[in-house]
DNA sequence: TTAAACTAATTCGTAGTATTAATAATACTG
DNA sequence: CAGTATTATTAATACTACGAATTAGTTTAA
């Protein structure tokens, strides 16, 4: 697989996630035992303990002597872990999941956007203010992939000013999502005018500290987005 | 410490998450290396790299060759995972801490709801109203504790009726979270007729299928919760 | 002054073995 | 035959010891 600068520990954490996510192994599943997985793989034993223990600590799998790992049930997994949402969401890509992703996606935004209005520093400000100029500037020289870099910027950064731990932790979550998002949406959702208007219109409201215009400017735009994928999801059932 | 039936990695893995959160090891700091941690606590090696690697899994530190063990920063710290959430508000509880929660808690509750109201089936609507069931009982009883894990059941159970993974993920995040704000708020917040009510008028609109009145109320609901924490802030204050 | 080589610290990786926990199979007892 | 001990088996758990790889810091050489 990938060689990268992973060590053997982590290729098999990612390995052996992917499979898991993909479904090789389903839930309650038991996976091949710990001397069998380090033959198969071709590493010792502590290795592959060690990587037993990762997907242990992220809630995929199980481990107890004489029962062998096994696939734990799906509400234990850690989603909001960056690793397991990359395996979700990556490997399989999946209308579905990605609209319930949104649907979770969408409250938050409208309560960061919230929060920023209140607690957003000049800093904070700042740097909403210099994504929104790049994705001007990206959107004038018409190049689609610097929109929606600066897009993501523009989310990350109303995230940072929440100056709140839980949403700031959600950055990745929201990125690797938000990548995903674009990769669906990208060809049949040109960034418009309208979209940049709507993020200027977002950072207004912040920098006035009008929270609830934010609030609900942010809801409205996630609903617009929510809604490009429920239209896919209607064609494909067609 | 605890000796529980944890085996020793995850033994391990608690005293350094605890020892980390409550702020013994700030961020950014080294902590002891592999061999002297496995001398401290006066076990091998493999155990202790085991626990080493749970915790890195769980975004709180992380290893490299040469530079040793070091706290990551906050940003990277898997806030949603419950151990860290456990460590993090049991170890130390901070009314701080609480209110950015409840910042978040606020509006995935009320999205929770606006979900449940067009999503639940007939089996997520009973499981609801048997939490509500007991509530009433509970509360007529008068007693306290048995009302409040009733009231746990029941935001459990409109997570649940979302049907969406990642709400029903947070279950487990809302519970640790609900049981420490119960902790904080028992004394000075009985719970009242007009909760219960508040409960049972969700149920209604869930029931329904009035997703924004449902949406509504839940934040309602919640805000006054909130309300709630700021009051004992302020009071701190003074 | 800059770049290359060396040094030391620390994790990473392997091998082998002993121990413990949980289950299944078997043998005993009434 | 039913119910309870005992034993065997399996797989994780735990330990020890050593060599390899990585890398920050220091020294040396051009």
């Amino acid at each position: 697989m990938e060689t990268k600068h992973l060590n053997l520990t982590q290729q098999l954490v990612h390995e052996l996630g992917r499979s898991i996510l993909q479904g090789s192994y389903k839930v309650g599943d038991k996976l091949p035992s710990e001397a069998e997985l380090s033959e198969r793989y071709a590493l010792s034993r502590t290795a592959t303990r060690e990587a037993v223990k990762m997907l242990t600590a992220k809630g995929l799998i199980s481990s107890r002597p004489r029962n062998g790992i096994s696939v734990q049930e799906q509400k234990n997994w850690n989603l909001f872990d960056s690793d397991v949402l990359h395996w979700i969401l990556v490997g399989q890509p999946d209308l579905h999941m990605l609209r319930q992703f949104l649907q979770l996606r969408q409250p938050i935004e409208a309560q960061a956007a919230y929060l920023a209005a209140q607690f957003a520093t000049a800093d904070d400000l700042a740097e909403i203010e210099v994504a929104l100029e790049k994705m001007k500037v990206a959107q004038h020289n018409n190049c689609n992939s610097d929109t929606h870099e600066a897009d993501i910027k523009f989310h990350q950064a109303v995230l940072s000013a929440t100056n709140n731990p839980f949403f700031i932790q959600l950055k990745n979550f929201i990125d690797t999502a938000l990548r995903v998002n674009i990769r669906f949406t990208n060809r049949l959702n040109p960034v418009t005018t309208d979209e940049y208007q709507a993020h200027k219109d977002l950072y207004l409201s912040i920098k006035n500290n009008e929270p609830q215009k934010a609030f609900d400017e942010a809801m409205r735009t996630q609903i617009m987005t929510l809604e490009l994928v429920n239209q896919e999801i209607a064609k494909l059932n067609d």
